[in-house]
DNA sequence: CTACTGCATTGACGATCATCGATCAATCCC
DNA sequence: GGGATTGATCGATGATCGTCAATGCAGTAG
């Protein structure tokens, strides 16, 4: 929610329950290895990658990838398509730029 | 660090020592009393309030305020002015705008 | 059917964090 | 000087978070 083109985020004062739910948006973004998952799978050839490709560039174990790539779905920052065996996960680019322009 | 006017942040792949840096960051805007606070700031005539002033819309103790104020100087998000008696705020749109621009 | 692979879930542990009451330093006013 | 006010700091407490090893569960291959 709080989903509107062109009015910044930070123009008029904010209630609690508003900055509580950018801020749980922003907390799963603030997060380095969540980070890197984000930058990996912009950068991925199609935009999206497995779950066993990401665990070694990021240096963490598969159940602590698992666990991060499915705080950034929760947050609905990534999206995952199950294929076969795999489970392919791509960023939603519209949700982050949307959180981008929240601190505008 | 990590400045550069045009060439977006998640584009390619992020060291971890980048990553951590940026997650320092967000992690200093990824809270409500936070974000309520930038919020203030921003909204209050002149661009600035003391302390004073905070604690109540805020609904916390001075100190939770003085930490939270603490917390987004450190990352230099805002900047305090010592004017007599009184701590006066004001948000750095500047830095706030770069970290806007690294979740492009 | 069995063995294997990819991924999610659980439980646990240590670290970090948000919050407060109490305290203290600095400034202002009488 | 003395009392009052502003704001930072300290110590403690309860909650949240990141991480892993172990386990479970689908699919896949033989």
């Amino acid at each position: 929610m709080t989903t509107s083109c062109c009015p910044s985020g930070l123009t008029a004062p904010m209630d609690r329950d508003t900055a509580e739910s950018v801020a749980r948006l922003l907390k799963a973004v603030a997060d380095p290895a969540r980070l890197q998952l984000l930058a990996l799978l912009k950068s991925s050839p199609g935009g999206e990658s497995c779950v066993c490709d990401l665990t070694v560039p990021l240096g963490l174990s598969q159940p602590t990838v698992s666990h991060h790539l499915g705080v950034l779905t929760k947050a609905g920052l990534v999206e995952r398509e199950s294929r076969g065996t795999w489970a392919w996960y791509s960023v939603n680019a519209e949700r982050l730029a949307e959180l981008s322009d929240l601190l505008r």
